[in-house]
DNA sequence: AAGTCGGGGGG
DNA sequence: CCCCCAGACTT
């Protein structure tokens, strides 16, 4: 696609609004955060909508709106809690971003989701597509909300062979459905666009034969929808050998910690762990001494599994230990009762650990 | 433009 | 096993 055609010459636009909408009125699906337009309700759903499923999402997004069902309440709320309402969910800097985000609208906007696209652009965690999608949904505005739906969509249906993977091309589709985007009901189109990629113009085996915008779609025109859209990136996943300490004190708490509060899973709860990589076994207790401040024992063994994150892997072996002193010294870890540890936001990962407790 | 940041499900 | 998913943020 070069800079001067356009993707839009002898497209029916008007045409292409009539039959996408009178589809997706008959046919939208029934989804919690469509209950109402509640510029909240909207926000949370569209964050946590962000990489994640929608069958996935609807169960938390259930539960986030019941424990915090307005600006203020999350405002008020403790991180932790808010943590342990995103618990499992992923992509954990959503939730914190999303409250600090939350407790400015309550600060600098007296509780009101901002309709104004500077300020909602000024909002940690809001970016191009979710500002998008709150004042076209929310408000109705006619602003195009571009994720991968949309790039997947009108690059078959108008034939657009550039990368999606390059933030530029994020920027034509922006332009595009600027341009398609439908005046009279900006909210439905953007939703209509989202659910029509969701369950028809599919990544694989689109059911084109379905599809209300076939006659629009040049893709399929040419029996090449299959090929779009274009998509680069191949990255590699490093592999990071652990070993997960269960480690009891005299009293049989298990001992826990909280994670740094930037870089991955920040501020969630996990057993302590040890880096392998370039670590003899035999040494891992005297690591665990200069790093912890405390003697350990470990035992055998006990099992081991891989962790699969998008960019990394976890090697993780599980082995028990016990405390070889009182844990009197300074320390950052902190021991607690079994039945406890369901007050803390794990990782899935950790959460697999408990059932070699 | 490339890396970081989770976890699940589908083919 | 690979890919993708209602992306944002940092460098």
């Amino acid at each position: 696609m070069t800079v001067q055609d356009n993707p839009l010459q002898n497209f029916n636009i008007s045409a292409f609004q009539n039959d996408l909408l009178t589809w997706y009125y008959t046919n939208k699906r029934d989804l919690p955060w469509r209950q109402d337009q509640d510029p909240y309700k909207v926000w949370v759903s569209e964050i946590m909508l962000q990489q994640t499923k929608v069958d996935t999402v609807i169960p938390y997004f259930n539960n986030f709106i019941e424990k915090f069902p307005t600006v203020y309440d999350l405002a008020a709320a403790e991180e932790q809690a808010v943590l342990k309402a995103w618990e499992g969910l992923g992509y954990y800097s959503r939730a914190r971003n999303l409250q600090h985000a939350v407790r400015e609208v309550v600060e600098n906007y007296g509780g009101t989701v901002p309709d104004d696209s500077k300020q909602l652009e000024g909002l940690k965690g809001i970016g191009s597509y979710t500002k998008g999608a709150i004042l076209s949904i929310a408000y109705n505005q006619p602003e195009p909300a571009v994720d991968g739906n949309v790039m997947r969509v009108f690059s078959r249906v108008l034939n657009i062979d550039d990368d999606i993977a390059l933030p530029k091309t994020k920027k034509l589709f922006e332009s595009v459905t600027g341009e398609v985007i439908s005046h009279e009901d900006p909210s439905s189109f953007n939703q209509a666009i989202m659910d029509l990629g969701a369950t028809i113009c599919t990544p694989k085996s689109p059911a084109c034969l379905v599809c209300p915008v076939q006659e629009h779609c040049e893709a399929f025109k040419l029996g090449i929808e299959q090929q779009l859209p274009i998509k680069t990136k191949a990255k590699k996943n490093k592999k990071m050998p652990y070993a997960v300490l269960l480690l009891r004190n005299e009293e049989g708490k298990v001992a826990i910690e909280q994670r740094p509060e930037e870089g991955l899973l920040a501020n969630l709860w996990q057993f302590p762990m040890v880096p392998l990589q370039e670590l003899e076994m035999e040494l891992l207790e005297n690591w665990f001494y200069a790093h912890y401040g405390v003697r350990v024992k470990l035992g055998k063994k006990q099992g081991e599994f891989k962790h699969v994150f998008s960019h990394l892997t976890w090697e993780l072996g599980i082995y028990p230990a016990v405390l070889m002193e009182q844990a009197e010294q300074v320390t950052s870890l902190t021991f607690v009762d079994e039945a406890e540890l369901g007050n803390y936001p794990f990782p899935v990962s950790h959460q697999k650990m408990m059932q070699f407790l």
